[in-house]
This record gives C-alpha cells, structure tokens and sequence, in this order.
DNA sequence: AATGAATGAGTATTCATTCAT
DNA sequence: CATGAATGAATACTCATTCAT
C-alpha cells in the first residue's frame, strides 16, 4: 500500500527512508520475485526514486540489504547451542517461501563478490552444523556444505514456480526426495 | 538468424508460417529463456506480429508447439525397448541444457491445462520405464514418476540460473545429490 | 503543437508517421538542438514512442533523416550551372541559421559512417565549385573542400551559441572573418 | 579524484569550501563539459549540495568563479612587456583546448552582465596588444578586438566537438584557416 | 553556515497487444 | 488470412533544486 509522500523530511529520515525501503523491498521481492520494478519498492516505501538510488546504486545491493535479516537470522539460529543442521535447512526453507527471491539471489548471481559473500556466510554456518550432522547419520558422508547450498538453491527454485499456495508442500516434496535420494536406501 | 521478410504470402502460407514461427520460438526461447520477446521470435520467423499472434493467441501456446517437438522425441526414445529410463532423463537433461524453458514451463505453468497434459505425457512416459528400473534397483521402490518430473524440474532450474558454460556440470552436480540423497546409502 | 493522439491508423498511416517524425523533428531540433528530447518529436508529430523508434532506432538516424531535406536542397542548387561556390555557402549558412544541428551533427559526429557519408556529400558539392570559385580569384587556391567544411562548422558552432536574433548578424561577421583572414590582404 | 567527505566543518569552512569547489568545477567542466553535473562538482569537492548552492546560485556563477583564474593568467601574461598578441591567442588556446567550457561559456551566455564583464577582459587585453600586433604584419587593419574573441569562439567550439585527441590540431588547422583567410593573399 | 539527504520531474527505451489494409 | 505498423504503458536511471538538522 503506497503511503502518501512525506515530503522533504530532512537528512534525519535518512535511517528511516533505508528502513522503509528495506522493508518495502523485503515485502516487493517476495510477492513479485526478485525482478520486481524497483519503482514499486520506492513507492510502497513512500520514498522518491532518487532516494532508493542513493541508498541502494542498484538492485542487487537493495536486495542484499532487504535479505541481510535473512542471513542474522539464520546466523542467530546456528548459534544456538542446541540447533541441529535439520533445523537450519527447515529456517532456510521457510525464508525461502516467504521470498524466494533471496535464495535465488544466492544461485542466481553467484559471480557478484557482494552476494558470493553472502553464499559464503550461508556456507561456513551449514558447514558448521555438519559433522554433528553426519553423526546423526541423517547426513551422508560426502555431503558438503556446497551440496547443500546447491540444494537450497533448486528447492527455492522449485518454490519459486508454484503457486503460494502449494509452496510449503512442494518445498517438503522435493526435501523427502533430496534426502533420501532417487535410488532409495539400499535394501541391504 | 533473423528470415528476410517474405512479403505478404497471402493465406495459402499458414502452414509454413506456423512451422517458422515454432522453429523460431525453439531457437528464441533457447536462446533468451521463456520470457524473450515475442517480436523477436516474429522477427526470427520472417512472419509479421500479426501472424504469430493468430497462430498463438499467447506465449504459453507458443512455446508448447516449440516443446512439442521434444516431447516426440522422448517418445521415440521410450518407444525402443533397450532405452532406459536414465536415457530419458538424460534426454530430458539435454533438452533442458539446451533450452531451459522447456522443463521451466512444465514446472512453471502446471495450473494450465495444456501444460498439464504436456506434464503427463512425459510423467507417463518415465512411469512405462519405471518398474524395469526399480528392478534393475537404480531407482527406490517408493519414487514416483511425479517424483521424477519435480526432479527434473529442480535440475531445469539449477540449470537456468547457471552461466551457459557451466550448464552441464550442474546438471551433473545435481543429479548426482538427486540420485544418492543427502542421507547417502545406509552402510548396512 | 502536440496533435490529438490520432488512434492506430494502421499500416497505411507508415509514410504519413515517417513524414510527420522527420518534420517534426526538423522543427525540434531546429528549436532546441540536436540534443532535444526524442519524446518531444513524437508528440510534436502525434506519434507514439514506439512508432519514432520504428523509423528511426537511434537519434541520429532520425536527425539524419531530418536533414536529408537540407542536402537535397543543396545538391539540387549545385545542378545549377549558374551557382557559385558562394551561393552555395550562403545556402549551407541559411540552413544553419535556421537549424544549427545539421552542421553541428556533421561536425560532432564524424564517427558515424552515416554521418561521414553525408559530410562525404557536402563536400563533393563544395568540391565541384571549387575550381572555378579559385579561377574567380574569391578563394585561395590552397584552400580544400575540407576546409569549407571546417568553415561551416566553425560558423554554426557560433550560431548555436547566438540567440536567434543575433544568429544572421553572427554568421554574417564569422563569414567576413574567415574569408578575409585576420592577417588581411597584404597590401602589397 | 573525489575528496572523501570532511564532515560537517561549520562556518569557518566557508572559504575552504569555495575555493574547494572553485577547483573542482575548473576540473569537472574541463572533464564533462559545460553542461556537467553539479553534483558531481560537490562530490569531487567534498562539500554538500547546500554549500555549492549557496556560494554559487546557479551554474553560470560557479563557472565564472572556476575560470577567473583564467582570466588572470591572460592578464598576467600580457602584463609582461614582451609578450605579443600571437602569445595572448595561443594562451587563449590552450586554455579551450583543457577546458573547452571557458570559451564555450563566454560566446554561449554573452546576455549574462557577468559573462559580458568577462568577455570584456578579454577584450580589453587583446586590445591592448593588437596595435602592435598590427605593425607587425601580421594583423589587418580591420580586425578588431571583438573578431579575436569571436574567432576564439569559434575554435572552441571546433574543439568541443573533436575528439580528445584531436583537439590540438584542430585547433591548428582552424586558426590557419583563419588567420590566412579563405580568399589567401592576393598575389598583387 | 555546512551538511547531505529528499524529492520528483524528465528522458530513453522496450514490448505486449491491437488493428487497418 | 498475412502483413507490419501503431500504440502507450512500464521501467530504469539521472539530476537540479530544496530543506531539516
């Protein structure tokens, strides 16, 4: 819902406007995807266009900005003591059904050193959750936090293309078959 | 290579303007994914907008005669006896690394009538060499062929987000995850 | 005077856009410079955007065509024997004065092959007359064609910088300079 | 190179900051052009937006302000007793060709008084040089202070819009031309 | 008086879709 | 039924100018 303009508020809005726009991004990526017109964010911000632009030269650090509440958070997850690499999927996983846009950010300009940044993060926090992981024995031993990453990603992407509705399901779907794999477990 | 223009070839070309205009979409939508233009796709055909317009009253029916083609193909390869049920797939891989929007649309557009019929074609295709890759224990007794369609449709779009170079290593990549699962095989 | 937007006239309304985008580019670029706003050509003309990037994908070709006009007219005073290489300037100084972004584009944009082939033409015109203005003892016989054409750049590039009123007087002056020299005849 | 921003320095600044911004603009516009941005005169003097407003209004003042110090080297030059007109016009050109904006300003905005009292300077010290000039041959008897500045104009607006590159020798070429006249010497 | 952010109008460009011939 | 042009909405981005602090 766009606000009415507020007129020139002064520098002192400047924390406010980020915020807003922020915000607003978070709320526009997530209903119309990571291309969004990115006039729909300034207005949803009640924010001029010049301001968006000074804040954020281009969509990808708006995005980065919008996504960096999804990374705290996840971060703050893993410093749980007792957070399991299980729980940290399902939290990547709803980030994901709320926006999509996020993971496919993190796949889909991976050559952007400012997002390769973020892969990273998302990387050392899997990574270290893993060999506890892997002695749960719900995680095979040649997995590796890129394995993951790699997944996320074509969840997300499968998320993207389905309708809201259907996304949670489609999201546990295609984790049951990437967890347990086409071949299934052996008969043994 | 975009066709000269042919003039006004008056109705008798129907036909052929519907072949050019299918060759085109094939080789557009490869090219610049799904949501290329479609006066490009006119242009390519050497067929006025007009045209392309009548014989496709939207982007979906278009691409749909575009992908038919593959579709023939998987049958004809399901059609020989020897094939497996990984040749289709990596038929559907290839198809995918070629042109990502042919699995992008089955994923992305299964609300439609038209697009579901397509899925089912090829979901029936895979589910005629299932039972005989169950047998050969490649495959777990619990997939199913829907299960092998959002597979594919995880590794179209991992596949669309890659860089063209890198296209074919991560369809590698991800069938690998896809086959062994993240839980790996028990050691039993 | 933007015209009332017209409706789509259909294809036969194509020589009829044309026409109004050149003329009403004549009269933009002749009030506001070559580097006018596109937009106000399409309006002028009562045209859509779309149809002015139609005819003319880039602003110099539209320019290009604008001016077309300009060269006709010269080459059409050159055919006749009786004109001088003078008359000729005086057109070319006309012209100037009544649109300085003809010369200005010819002089600014030498890069373009378009633009070059045009410059290519004024000066075979300037060329032919050349011969017989050095016999008439008006114009010095190590002067090239090259030169008038720096000539007439110099002068428009001043004219461009007169206001309108000032602009006849401008040229008027500039002219008497470069023919004169600012050594002056000898007096021998 | 932009200065990093000295955060806000209070009133003192005042005249650090004009003579920050007088140097910034003589580069900008030497850079872009008249027509540069005047933010990016601001950036590149580390100062806000508001103060470049406030010392200079509009563009044309903060222009004058950036080329007064051309105006002092001409004077100063012709303050030396052996200095000559040939001198004057070869400084007078060496500046157009590292700021084109200089000259471009003076013949562009003749109607602004400041500009007017600029030019004037010109003016005067061309002047003050020319009757010797003229007893050495090599100026006319006609040619006035006032056809000095216009030919100045005119070489700087050939040399606006040469390339780089070329500018020195067009401006060669043009004060050639000019000097000697199209008509050349009579051969008496 | 300095600062730096806010604003919004303006411009180029693209494309889906319609329509006269 | 083909043609290809017309249309205009949509979007990114830039900058001059104003204004609260």
């Amino acid at each position: 819902m766009p606000q009415a303009s507020r007129g020139n508020r002064g520098p002192g809005a400047a924390a406010e406007n980020r915020a807003a726009l922020v915000a607003a991004a978070r709320e526009v990526l997530a209903d119309a995807g990571f291309d969004a017109p990115l006039s729909a964010v300034a207005r949803r911000a009640g924010v001029g266009q010049g301001s968006l632009y000074r804040h954020f030269p281009d969509r990808l650090s708006l995005a980065l900005a919008a996504f960096a509440e999804n990374i705290a958070e996840l971060e703050g997850a893993a410093a749980r003591q007792d957070s399991t690499l299980d729980d940290l999927l399902a939290l990547l996983t709803e980030q994901a059904i709320s926006a999509t846009a996020f993971l496919d950010m993190l796949s889909g300009h991976a050559e952007d050193p400012r997002v390769a940044a973020m892969s990273e993060r998302v990387t050392a926090v899997l990574a270290g959750k893993l060999p506890e992981a892997r002695r749960s024995g719900r995680y095979g031993a040649d997995v590796t936090p890129s394995d993951l990453l790699m997944a996320l990603g074509m969840v997300s992407g499968l998320i993207a293309r389905s309708p809201a509705a259907e996304r949670r399901a489609a999201a546990e779907r295609s984790w049951a078959l990437l967890r347990q794999g086409i071949q299934g477990r052996g008969t043994c």
